[in-house]
DNA sequence: CGGCTGCTTGAACTTGTTCAACAGCGGTGG
DNA sequence: CCACCGCTGTTGAACAAGTTCAAGCAGCCG
């Protein structure tokens, strides 16, 4: 198991080796997995443990009176719930499973501890969450001004940068799990119009999507069209100049 | 000067009296003003100091390439700027003043040590980071999900319940200095349509809107119409048990 | 007074929704 | 093995919500 956590947080800043090997075993404390399409918490529960995924994709989401539901993130392998979860009396939303989910318990205290000791890594998991807040902030735009087109441009963008970060891409290809209802309560679309959108960006050649695998032939153009700046992602360091995840085993 | 942030985590839970002071005190070292519809902080400038805003209202602001401009969030007095703004290489959006602004520059090192020494301030200051990250994902799914109508609804019952909580209500009405330009690109709508939005709302008798005063005469009635559930902004204990603003001079 | 900003209104237009039907595919049970 | 079911994706046509453009009005400030 590679720790795709550790290989994130090293485009922040380089790691030492120690902090990458604590880390590590935290994560291999408590192992638990959801089954696709399976809520991991529910909106009122108590959060108690702070959670990492360490395999498949899950989402944030919550849901209106009236049965509407909107995805708020996306939480890819090596994404963490907040740090500081459960200080929170209840969850505001909930966290479901839409792919098989293989995801970390860390004890509270063990974090805190680590947080304490590692200087380094403890900044890193802040900056993390500075970038979670952006990202966030970053689909606040792409709900509120950019049309169809543009903010399902956005979206396969950023996935693809996330997952380019865990090294979960492969050249101009990476997983993509989500049924065109779940871009549409991503991107506050119907399906139907997703489906639309996604024949119009294949017809320009933006995008190769078939069998859950995203191909983008030319990056720039697909950027261009969603107006997609990576900088709210803060990777200040590409991902060659990081450990390499062999060596992070 | 109330001591309005000092205010608004005692919502969350009690705070002993000499945390109150400190915080008091860390917040009279560096006070500066911006003037209405000027910018405070530019998107690409670096982050140095944590910011809290004493009077006046704030927008978090990103805008695209094309001009188009998305209001991300408000910044009412009381808030801060995130606790660990400054580990960020630069900023990824702008803060601007909407009306004149006084806010306090907060060192670096005297957050830190203040947080280390008093935890149960430490504490209520990461909870109030939780809370602002709830919101963030609250607009994402007023943005994704609600209709015009719905989220001029569902905005004014935020403003309203926080502005309620640092003591800036008066009854059933509260300021509103946002323009419907404003108002459209917090909503993601154009101007024009707040205004008839606007309309409707006070033909059906939910608001009154006028002279930068807004008056919610039934304030379940608009939170029903918003789907407003105040949870997500965990105020736990109700304003009449936090120590009195008199008390907090 | 003149010019600016913000609010209001109307009419044409565009984007995205709704409703409904159908095709493909994989899994399940008879 | 085949029939059937449910889920996902696709398509068409009518419709609704929100935008755009354009003009005019009110209030305010210098």
């Amino acid at each position: 198991m590679h720790n795709l956590l550790a290989m994130k947080l090293q485009r922040f800043a380089a790691l030492p080796d120690e902090d990458v090997q604590a880390l590590g075993h935290m994560c291999r404390q408590s192992i638990r997995t959801a089954r696709a399409r399976r809520d991991i918490m529910r909106e009122g529960d108590q959060p108690h443990h702070v959670k990492l995924i360490i395999d498949g994709w899950a989402i944030r989401y919550k849901m209106l009176p009236d049965g509407r539901r909107q995805i708020v993130s996306f939480l890819l392998p090596g994404d963490m719930c907040d740090l500081n979860i459960f200080l929170l009396d209840q969850m505001d939303h909930s966290i479901g499973a839409l792919t098989p989910v293989t995801y970390a318990e860390m004890p509270r205290d063990l974090i805190e501890t680590m947080c304490k000791t590692r200087s380094a890594l403890s900044r890193a998991l802040w900056i993390d969450s500075l970038v979670v807040a952006a990202i966030q902030r970053e689909w606040t735009v792409n709900l509120g001004q950019r049309t169809a087109r543009e903010r399902i441009a956005h979206l396969f963008c950023e996935l693809f940068e996330r997952l380019d970060a865990v090294g979960l891409s492969e050249g101009d290809r990476c997983e993509m799990p989500l049924t065109q209802i779940d871009l549409g309560e991503a991107t506050g679309m119907t399906a139907v119009h997703v489906n639309r959108t996604l024949q119009e960006l294949r017809r320009d050649g933006l995008i190769v999507l078939n069998n859950r695998i995203l191909t983008i032939p030319d990056r720039q153009a697909l950027m261009t069209v969603g107006m997609f700046n990576p900088a709210y992602l803060h990777h200040l360091l590409p991902r060659s100049m990081t450990t390499p995840a062999s060596a992070i085993a």
